[in-house]
DNA sequence: CCCGCTGTTGCAACCGGTTGCGGCGATTTT
DNA sequence: AAAATCGCCGCAACCGGTTGCAACAGCGGG
């Protein structure tokens, strides 16, 4: 049914490579019989089958876009930016939910089995074995918002979450908070530990602070607001909790206002991300910015010079957060 | 780099047919070929390529997955079920986002050079000639979310709008509700239209009943506070609001919190989805439920049978809508 | 022991493009 | 005018599997 290369070649009366090569950039081939191919394609409504040209060329211009979280409200921001981008490049994104049924193993033998051209790993949570099981398949592959490393084991982009803990223990103590909390994602996220492990490392030698540790099992509102009701219903209060990341924050303050405490007049929270919701007026959260659209035009830069160029050593691409001060945590003290 | 049929055959001492069969199900192949190929392939680790047995099954086992919005948090939920239900079957979303560059005319050509072996539509804006691109493209495809017909032109699944609409208006005439208004998504979208049809014919022959009409213009956040705040500003105050969808709902919330007003004390606010966020505490919408989960299902099986079934007429399948109660409407007068 | 049947196997063509190579005609050089 | 050069084209092989067909082996029955 779908017109084929032999055909336009028939009713341009020229040979199949002549048809290819006029579809194919820099090819050698005239204009004139260029303009004869092109006419009988435009009349055929031919389009060249990229599978087809993929088994010789090794092109497919497909991207595996694998993520875990299809809960935090966040990474429909990151999907849009990613298709577009992606789209943009003339790339397709194959998504791959990596979750139910579907395993890492089975995940790497399935993009092997379509020949993507690379792999853009877009979570938090996993560790670096997760991106390297791409790469040991010889995909190359790009870990987006993954743990930083010295000598990382694919190309990686992304925060120091460390330090973006070091930034939430200096916000809190610049407003006087002595009894702190943190309130990870779940146990096991690198991303928590890391900013667990900065945030411990900016309260370090401060022994007036308090400092409870709690983690939720997963990145969601249901899970940040459950772990909010056991804190209080266990009567533990810290004055100012710091969230792994926004959607716990706004499951916090959920739990919070049922328990009619106020933010920021009881309870000071402060978040991670900064998606669209911590914008709203209703929510108004004081977080910790990733740039999400630098990460990920950056990640698919990574994959895209990884598609044509040789085997460099992999790089950590970090980028700067900065904290967005809005309305859950208390003002800080004036100066002077 | 990547192990072909020729090494497995060699290695195992068969000819290529042979691998092949043994790894075709069904096909006509003894035990005893069978494990040795089966030994070969495991030790080299085989994998068929997908591409290149599409190219001559005709059968990619890819589904191009295409929408547009990526702003209402609602189709988190909607990618998460599709992924995980066409993983469940083997089959592999190209996630097509149709906004910014990409026309509807490249997404077709672009899902037509990767022979995908349909194409599911999931919005609820497009109207029908957006889906009958696909199907004169020769791409099976289903509408999910679109415009109902008695006789579409492609394969439909959904809900029924306009009795959506009607069962707004019973519900908030029930609450004794006078001065209504429609906050609908952008003018044209398909499933704003239904609906406020509908909402007008729940409404008809009811002289005692006031109704403001205003489209936000977009389905998100931005654009429900948006349109909120500018008819708060021009003056124009309805009792109760049914907007076209939770997000526009959500927004609307927001601007009517800003502006001093309580929701439900001063205002009403009816949405339609019922999003997970929907639920939260902290919003507590009620809300109109379209049953997500049975309308995905429903797309992913029509797509399915379409794949290897002959040619039927399309065919429209409906859910039915229910209303969940929450905390945004006054309560329903008590009976006697 | 021969025949026919069934189940298995390999050959070779094909799916729809791509590409190295040799050849041809047109142009330039001497 | 002959020779060297160049651009363009088609031939044919190839990418990695699949599949119709014919050949063949093994088996049971006559």
């Amino acid at each position: 049914m779908p017109v084929t290369l032999r055909e336009v070649a028939l009713k341009a009366g020229v040979s199949r490579s002549a048809v290819s090569r006029a579809f194919t950039a820099g090819a050698s081939v005239s204009a004139k019989t260029r303009a004869k191919v092109e006419d009988a394609a435009a009349e055929l409504g031919y389009r060249p089958s990229a599978l087809a040209s993929a088994l010789t060329t090794g092109r497919t211009k497909l991207i595996g876009l694998v993520s875990t979280n299809f809960h935090n409200p966040v990474f429909l921001e990151i999907f849009d930016r990613f298709t577009k981008g992606l789209q943009d490049r003339a790339l397709r994104p194959l998504l791959v939910n990596l979750s139910g049924d579907m395993t890492l193993q089975a995940a790497v033998q399935m993009l092997r089995q379509y020949s993507v051209d690379g792999v853009i790993l877009a979570s938090s949570t996993l560790p670096p074995d997760f991106p390297a099981a791409f790469a040991q398949a010889g995909l190359p592959v790009v870990h987006s918002f993954g743990r930083w490393s010295a000598a990382p084991e694919v190309d990686l982009v992304g925060v120091d979450n460390r330090h973006c803990g070091r930034m939430a223990a200096e916000t809190l103590l610049a407003r006087g908070y002595r009894h702190l909390g943190f309130l990870g994602g779940p146990q096991g996220a690198t991303s928590t530990e890391d900013r667990l492990a900065g945030f411990q490392d900016g309260l370090a030698g401060r022994a007036d602070i308090s400092l409870t540790i709690r983690f939720a099992n997963a990145y969601s509102f249901d899970a940040g607001r459950a772990a909010m009701q056991q804190l209080l219903a266990t009567g533990i209060h810290a004055k100012a909790w710091f969230c792994g990341d926004d959607i716990l924050s706004i499951g916090a303050i959920s739990a919070l206002a049922e328990a009619g405490l106020r933010v920021p007049q009881d309870v000071g929270i402060l978040g991670l991300n900064d998606m669209e919701m911590a914008g709203w007026a209703s929510i108004n959260l004081t977080t910790i910015r990733q740039p999400l659209a630098q990460i990920i035009d950056a990640s698919i830069d990574r994959v895209v010079t990884r598609l044509g160029g040789p085997t460099l050593p992999p790089v950590a691409q970090l980028f700067d957060c900065t904290i967005i001060e809005r309305g859950t945590l208390r003002p800080l003290p004036v100066a002077g």
